[in-house]
DNA sequence: AATTTTTATTCACTCTGCTGAATATTTAAG
DNA sequence: CTTAAATATTCAGCAGAGTGAATAAAAATT
């Protein structure tokens, strides 16, 4: 529920004024979406929304430091099937159709050792700096599907 | 974890005769990869694996029927961001990058309602065979979600 | 400045998926 | 047919993510 939650939040701050948290949850129950205010004063941070004069607005980006870690760890083991290295690059195998999802989710993360990512349907592509680097970025990302499923 | 072992299972009974789910756990082991029988047992099933002769071999595809409804439902609640619905179409929008997998999640379900399925970097077009049915499928999605999340 | 309104935080609970230990069942070997 | 080996099932525990109730803190209003 909570990505279509934040989904419909954009929408309507968007859309039309909002300018109480509680303004906001009575307009989304009407989208057939239940949240407490908790729940949305978790959703403004996460969303990068601020309040101003002209009501809440979104700023820049999803603020997705703290989310997209634990998110590649999520979607890594869900849908990550094999780990290769060759040269200065790594290629990861996915479940058909994953590929781009989980290459997102990675290039969200912003790992220095990665110069760039490619995705097809099943196959991403790491390129790093050298042979050396590769070997590290699948070290780490071994480790990252070892400690995150605990086994 | 999971999907990762299942992908090095595959590995392994592809390059190499395994016998015994226990000479499995071994070879597995030897790539990193702890899991018991019992895991493994599941893993024959979910990834339809039988047992010949000449070792374990995979036949068809994953049997993903069971596990896919869930895989879907939990990418929806994950990813899915907006379900609009027109004339015989529903539109859905995802978090960036994600619409190909939330797409494949939901082909494979097999919806009869669902005509077909084309998915761009963030939105998903669902062809419908006409508005009415468009306007129920658009219902079902947003029940998965609310029934998932739960709140 | 005092009070009310709005927002953020803490804490605990629930739900879901994954896993293994113990055990039952099935299959193979003798 | 009996025994041993291999595999499947049941049950319970664990861990992670999401949420709300109660409460604290901050902001706005008077």
């Amino acid at each position: 529920m909570k990505s279509f939650r934040h989904g419909q939040i954009l929408k309507l701050i968007r859309s039309r004024g909002i300018f109480t948290q509680e303004e906001l949850a009575r307009a989304l129950k009407e989208l057939s979406v239940d949240a407490t205010q908790v729940t949305l004063s978790r959703d403004m941070r996460e969303l990068g929304i601020v309040k101003t004069p002209e009501g809440y607005r979104q700023l820049g980006r999803e603020v997705s430091s703290e989310t997209s870690a634990l998110q590649f760890a999520t979607l890594a083991s869900e849908f990550l099937r094999d780990i290769r290295h060759a040269q200065n690059q790594v290629v990861l195998k996915t479940a058909p159709g994953h590929a781009s999802s989980v290459a997102v989710a990675l290039d969200d993360e912003e790992w220095p050792e990665v110069v760039g990512t490619l995705a097809g349907d099943d196959t991403i592509l790491l390129i790093c700096p050298d042979s050396k680097t590769a070997g590290a970025v699948r070290n780490r990302l071994m480790k990252i599907l070892t400690e995150s499923g605990r086994k």
